[in-house]
DNA sequence: TAGATTGTTAATCGATTAACAATC
DNA sequence: TAGATTGTTAATCGATTAACAATC
C-alpha cells in the first residue's frame, strides 16, 4: 500500500503549512479592501465573476488565490461577503491587536503617528522616539515623543511588536540591528535601504522615492510613445 | 578602453518599442540605488556577478533586466558604474524636472513637502492645496498653502507635470477626475483606492496600510510555524 | 430538479535561471 | 593571446488563465 497516496484532503492542516506565494499575498489587502466597501453598501453575497468585474481580475486568479487558503464559497451561491472579510482578516493577522513605537519624529514619522486609519485596523502607535531633545514631552494625537535612549526599555516592557523605523538611511540599520536585538518582531522601514535581518524578524519596506521614479517612468515612456 | 565611448550597435535608442513588464520597472529604482553607493564608494566597475552578490538576485536577471534596454556593458569588463547609473537615469525619466503639486495638506501631504530628497531626484514641489482656509498663506519648507480654488489655474499657468493626491478616500476620486481634466500628467496617489484613469495619466499609488497588512501577515505567518 | 458557481486540475503564458558563443 | 564577462538563446520554473466535474 502506498502510505503517499492515502493522504489526500487538506484542510486538517494549518493554514501556513505550505508556502504561499508573495503575488497572493501582494493581492489579499486589495481583496479586503474591496470586500470591505461591499460590506458597507450592505452586499450580502458576490460570485467571483461580479468580483473580478468590479476589480479587474480574473474570476480564476479570485477562487485561486482564496482557495490558498481554504473553501470560503459555496457552488451555485457564491461567497458570503461578510464571512469571506472576516476570513481575510484573520489570515492578514488583522484579529489581533499590534502594539507599535515609531523610531524617528521626522515628517514620515509624525504623519504615520498623525493617521487613526492603523489604529482601527489593529495596529496602536504607543510612543514615538527621537534624538532630538526639544521634541521630548511633546504629543501627537496624545502620543508621547519620547527619548530614544529609552527604547530599549519601553520595547522590552510593553510588549511592542512592530516598530515603524522613520530614520535617516545612516541611521537606519544600527538602529535596526538593535530592534531585532530587543525583540521587536516586525519593522515596518521607510528607509531606502535593505534591511537584511535574521528571519525570526518580518520587514516590510515602504519605498517613497522608488514609487516616485516608477511614476516618471511611466510619465516618460507615454510622452514618448506620443510623439515617435 | 574606454567604456564610455564605446557604443553599442543597437543602444541607438527608441528604448519605448516594445513593451517592458512591470517587474522589471520595478527593479529599475534598486539597480538605481545600488549604484548610487557603489559610486559614492568610488567604484569605477562593476560585473553582473559581483552585484548580484551584493544585491542578492542573481547575475543573469541583472543581464537580462539590462538588455531590455541597450547593451550597456562590456565584455571581459563588466559595467562602468557611473555610466550604468547615467543610463538607468535616463531609462528612469531622472534627467529632466518635474513640477508637482500636493493636493490635501494633512499628515502625508506635509510630510512630503518636508521631504528635500525628492528635489534631488528632479521633483519639485511647487505649492501645497488645500480646502481649510486657516491652513491657507502657511508655508512649509517654504513651500505655500493655497486654496484649492486656485488649483485648476495654478496647473495650468505653470505647466504642472505631477500631482501628489493626499486627499481622504472620499475626496480623492473626484479630484483625481479634475486633476486629469486640468491637464495633470502623473497622479502619486496615498489614498486607499483604485483610480481607474484614462490612459494618457499615469497613476502610482503607495498603499500604506495594505503594506502594514502585509507586515501582519508575515508577522503572524512566522509565529504560527514557530508553535506547531 | 435545473441553474449557478465553486474548487481544482490541466493548459498556457510569462518570468527567471542556466548555458554558452561572441568578444572585449 | 588567454581570461573574463557580456549579450542572448534555450531550458526551467512559477504564476495565470481556462476548463469542467462536483455540488449547493
Amino acid at each position: 500500500m502506498d502510505i503517499k497516496n492515502t493522504v489526500t484532503k487538506k484542510g486538517a492542516f494549518s493554514v501556513s503549512d505550505k508556502d504561499i506565494s508573495s503575488a497572493v499575498i501582494n493581492r489579499l489587502p486589495r481583496y479586503y479592501r474591496y470586500l470591505g466597501d461591499l460590506l458597507d453598501n450592505d452586499v450580502v453575497r458576490i460570485s467571483s465573476k461580479e468580483l473580478s468585474e468590479k476589480m479587474h481580475v480574473t474570476a480564476s486568479q479570485i477562487r485561486q488565490d482564496l482557495n490558498n487558503f481554504g473553501g470560503f464559497g459555496q457552488q451555485g451561491y457564491g461567497y458570503n461577503v461578510e464571512y469571506l472579510y472576516n476570513e481575510i482578516a484573520k489570515i492578514l493577522g488583522l484579529d489581533r491587536k499590534y502594539d507599535m513605537v515609531i523610531v524617528g519624529a521626522g515628517n514620515i514619522g509624525q504623519a504615520i503617528a498623525g493617521y487613526t486609519d492603523f489604529e482601527k485596523r489593529g495596529f496602536k502607535v504607543k510612543r514615538i522616539f527621537d534624538i532630538n531633545p526639544t521634541l521630548f514631552g511633546q504629543t501627537i494625537r496624545g502620543i508621547l515623543i519620547d527619548d530614544v535612549a529609552n527604547l530599549e526599555d519601553y520595547i522590552k516592557d510593553n510588549n511592542i511588536t512592530i516598530a515603524a523605523l522613520t530614520l535617516p538611511k545612516n541611521q537606519a540599520v544600527t538602529m535596526a540591528n538593535n530592534l531585532v536585538k530587543w525583540g521587536i518582531k516586525g519593522i515596518w522601514n521607510f528607509a531606502p535601504i535593505d534591511l537584511r535581518l535574521p528571519s525570526n524578524v518580518k520587514v516590510e519596506t515602504v519605498h517613497l522615492s522608488d514609487s516616485l521614479m516608477r511614476l516618471s517612468y511611466n510619465i516618460r515612456e507615454m510622452e514618448e510613445d506620443k510623439d515617435v
